[in-house]
DNA sequence: ACCTGAACACCGTTCAAGT
DNA sequence: ACCTGAACACCGTTCAAGT
């Protein structure tokens, strides 16, 4: 006895981080434990280790994936407005994927420390051309992005809209883009 | 052996939630255990089940008295500006207070839901006073709570203003009551 | 009424041993 | 190189027994 707990192949990387984020999406990174991953992989619990420093390294590596997919850069001759609010959106499609993992991603920031650099790259210009002052750009940054990832965290987390439709919830996000948006000056 | 393990003394609910609140802001809701806080408590683990059905329902309840805290209402004959100004800053003295029992409760809005009772209450009426329709003074009044509340934990989580002194947060939070405003209209 | 010890069903992780 | 079982140091919680 020893080959056949796994059906012959091997354990790799990718599958680990597949069912991983599956099993977080299903019952949330609380629910999710190193041993029923390996159940799920049908594989001892220690085999992980062998492809994973622990459960931390683990979720880290699965939220920076997918961290890094964010839709970048809007089309830098529409104007400001326009930019403001497709980045704005394309930040919230993101985090409707796998809520529970954002939720994860949202109280531990260390996951995401300056890996959202993309983020931050796109947005500075589009402040720039907003007319923010360059002293005001970085505070500006940190109020928008504690606006917009706050925002779509309290939706996600169930704090606002609840028991409201997809559509509805649509509504509200478009009315706060909207609001800071006005809230620029523009 | 049986009386001496606690000093004389009986365990009060009191003395229960003051303890656990203390190492909740020294080592995190995650460091708190049971068995931890007994040690602490100088009790037998399962003597605290005598006193609360569980660590949920004892989260829950610390939680919801440091909630019902909040400095209600700014006097009504302000402007709502400044209503609204002064409404925000309670919010966010109230966090700073326990910033890690407030990483809990975002992170569980469950925890408060319906609770906050006298922060929508005192809310809707500055959205009237600042000519927001009826049909979207709730909407209103989410994406407000979203962005005030999400900013706060941003910052108390340190997804923002890393490295920045208690005064430029002071600041930045200034900066974004004054955007809210203005997007208002005001 | 209040407290306790032993026990159950879980965790993450280490380590020495297997193939 | 990859996998495993036994073990360690933890959890929350139940239950029957003590005073």
């Amino acid at each position: 006895m020893a080959v056949s707990a796994r059906r012959g192949t091997p354990l790799t990387l990718e599958e680990i981080y597949t069912t991983a984020l599956r099993m977080v999406d299903e019952v949330g990174v609380e629910g999710l434990s190193m041993r029923k991953l390996a159940a799920e992989l049908d594989v001892n619990p220690m085999s992980l280790y062998h492809h994973v420093d622990n459960k931390m390294a683990l979720l880290t590596q699965i939220c920076d994936t997918n961290v890094q997919r964010l839709d970048l850069p809007p089309d830098e001759s529409l104007p400001w407005q326009e930019r403001l609010r497709i980045l704005a959106r394309a930040y919230r499609r993101l985090t409707t994927d796998h809520p529970e993992m954002w939720r994860y991603v949202y109280a531990h920031p260390e996951i995401t420390a300056d890996r959202e650099g993309g983020l931050w790259g796109v947005l500075f210009p589009i402040l720039e051309a907003a007319g923010v002052p360059q002293g005001e750009q970085r505070r500006t940054a940190d109020v928008l992005y504690g606006f917009v990832a706050g925002l779509v965290f309290a939706e996600t987390a169930g704090h606002i809209g609840q028991g409201q439709d997809a559509e509805e919830a649509d509504r509200t996000f478009e009315a706060a883009v909207d609001l800071i948006v006005r809230g620029l000056g523009g």
